[in-house]
RNA sequence: GGCGACAUAGCCAAGUGGUAAGGCAGAGGUCUGCAAAACCUUCAUCCCCGGUUCAAAUCCGGGUGUCGCCU
């Protein structure tokens, strides 16, 4: 038993990963493990489109609900928690398959990156913050050039967030490493599929799932996250759909501008995931063409690798 | 039928003689600890015809269209 075949289905959102991971996993004997960073919260259920409780009974789901709202992720946590999910299927004779969207995240599994040992100090963070709000970006920007001019110059002047993070990194060790100089991940043998379909397509899709969401009971979901007292700055409130019901639920606007901001929000994701994918030369794209049922394109997953 | 207003990118829209702001949508892209985040790039010759002028989206005349009011 050596078979270390661990597949990565990717693609952007609502192109219908989860789905088409069930039906891969009940073929190949496999188990799902989440790469979506929302999906790994607990009481966000809706919103992130989780897989049905039918599909989580019937295969094995690893990794969805393991924290709370409030709980910081970051990729580390990530990345130790999935590799470790890997191994035990693996372990077991299983066959893992990766479902998510987050690039970030898949990236971590897919490569060795080495994050150092200690965890984010978020009150150095918060300094940096307050001293960026006070001097402004471009000043923070020099500020790091003088630090680190090889991160500076990857790094726009405007994208404070990237530069206070490179400022910590600098200052807590190695700084900043290159993302593209990354030595794969040896321990596995990657099936990685990209999924995709028209964009007009998947447009429609998206905008019909964020109508399917709400009817679900987004509203209400976002509704008890806020009381149970979850605060609308943590970063799993901040995520699509949530961000957008918090903003009508406080009166900002009406529901129907919530749902076409959710909309619109949700499609410029899509299109970031899919230029994230682009990126990776090894990925096998598989083109979802209307008519495909989840046989069809699972067959084709299969067949991509003899 | 008459009078008036308006006509700028897919949409909203600034610009009233000097060589087309901005926003949204769309497209493309960046990415090593908030990543469903943060950030970057890109997209018009101004309804049509004629005139005035060194120079017109901007002024004049005519046409067409839209809207409003009147009959």
């Amino acid at each position: 038993m050596n078979n270390r075949t661990v597949y990565i289905i990717s693609g952007p959102t609502a192109v219908g990963k989860s789905l088409i991971s069930y039906y891969l996993a009940k073929r190949t004997d496999g188990e799902v493990v989440n790469c979506d960073s929302i999906q790994l919260y607990k009481h966000m259920d809706i919103g992130s489109a989780k897989p049905s409780e039918k599909e989580m009974d019937a295969v094995t789901h690893h990794l969805y609900s393991i924290v709370e709202p409030d709980d910081s992720m970051t990729v580390a946590r990530y990345r130790t928690m999935a590799l470790e999910t890997i191994d035990d299927i693996l372990s077991r004779g299983k066959t893992p398959i990766v479902c998510g969207g987050t690039g970030l995240y898949l990236n971590s599994i897919l490569y060795d990156m080495r994050f150092a040992e200690s965890e984010a100090d978020v009150e150095r963070r918060a300094e940096l913050e307050a001293l960026a709000e006070k001097n402004g970006n471009e000043y923070m920007h020099q500020y790091l050039e003088a630090l680190d001019p090889e991160a500076a110059s990857r790094i726009h002047p405007n994208n404070i967030r990237k530069i206070i993070r490179a400022i910590e990194a600098f200052e807590y060790g190695k700084g900043v490493l290159d993302l593209s100089d990354c030595p794969m991940n040896p321990d596995y043998d990657f099936r990685f599929i990209a999924l995709n379909m028209e964009r007009e397509w998947l447009y429609n899709r998206i905008n019909n799932r964020v109508k399917r969401l709400i009817s679900e009971g987004l509203v209400e979901e976002v509704q008890g996250l806020l009381n149970r007292g979850y605060d609308p700055s943590l970063p799993s409130m901040k995520g699509i759909g949530y961000k957008e019901i918090i903003g009508y639920l406080n009166g900002e606007y009406d529901l129907v501008d919530a749902v076409e901001l959710t909309m619109k929000n949700t499609r410029h994701y899509a299109k970031r995931q899919i230029t994230w994918l682009k990126r990776y030369d090894f990925a096998r794209w598989v083109e979802i063409n209307k008519g495909d049922t989840v046989g069809d394109i699972v067959n084709r997953i299969i067949d991509y690798y003899g």
